[in-house]
DNA sequence: GCCGTTATCTACAATGATTGTTGAAGAACA
DNA sequence: TGTTCTTCAACAATCATTGTAGATAACGGC
């Protein structure tokens, strides 16, 4: 289902039937989400937008993000990298796939059902929901042995 | 096991043997981080340090987490709280409960080794570790009926 | 105990990501 | 087209964190 995100057209039709304004810049924003797989950063989306439009400021990508983001089309996503990411996928239950080499961040579908709390290991906490971050390499990041599937090791999860 | 951390005067003797100076600073910082088990930050460290030695500076206990964090004894942690938290549990393979509300975070003591990533699912990424957080409320927070222990609705995971 | 070497200290400035402010410019709607 | 209300870009400010520098203190040898 929700792989991607909506259209700019259908973003642009949101905005306005929430009483937001439609600018420019705006749909620049949409446009550069739109098929964006890697989490950006508020950075990154500045940096590809402002080939498009050379003034859009960086305070006005952070901006409609948040409003994306309000609207549930988009999550901010903090996986220690330093910056805040964004992930269009909003409907898919799924987890993060981040490299401890360059950070790219994918996203891992699957729901984990099988991830019961230990009695007792809760401490007293209401859990509503949980993240896994699960870190190695990416495919670009992995050292050049192209046959090896499996890590070495099983990983201590 | 390594429930808490090592005493003060562990530390003192493995400071030294790795060519540090143990300054009254450090060994104040060594007493505050005993027995805490609400992963702080270096800013509250500061703040509890800063009740015996007026003076210490919140660069000194940044410089002393990171050398304890060099030497294995604590972990630098991004739980999404927008600082850096340190947890003097680095023994006992675990995870993390996060209040929605409060930001308090404990200790999840537990493995999953029945975390597989389905086939397929992880986009070619070598996989070396996984960390759950586990998000919700913690005890204090938690709404006044005192009978409930389990959530509403089993989280989806 | 005193000295010299060398690490560590505090105070302060700088960074990087993010947010607040303000007057100007633009979108929606009559 | 004019009016209104939002959003814009260009700042300045914030927060956590890191860099710098000269003063100070710890440690090993005398």
């Amino acid at each position: 289902m929700g792989d991607r995100m909506r259209t700019p057209e259908e973003l642009t039709e949101l905005f306005r039937s929430t009483g937001r304004k439609v600018t420019a810049q705006r749909q620049c924003i949409f446009r550069v989400l739109q098929g964006d797989v890697t989490h950006p950063s508020a950075e990154s989306v500045h940096a590809l937008a402002s080939r498009e439009m050379e003034t859009i400021s960086l305070k006005t990508v952070y901006q409609t993000l948040y409003d994306l983001a309000e609207l549930g089309e988009i999550a901010p996503l903090d996986v220690g990298t330093g910056m805040t990411r964004f992930d269009p996928n909003v409907d898919d239950p799924h987890h993060h796939l981040v490299c401890r080499q360059c950070g790219r961040v994918r996203d891992l579908v699957a729901a984990f059902p099988e991830l019961q709390i230990p009695e007792g290991a809760d401490l007293g906490y209401q859990v509503g929901s949980a993240e896994i971050v699960f870190r190695g390499l990416c495919p670009e990041c992995q050292p050049a042995a192209r046959g090896r599937r499996a890590p070495l090791k099983q990983a201590q999860i």
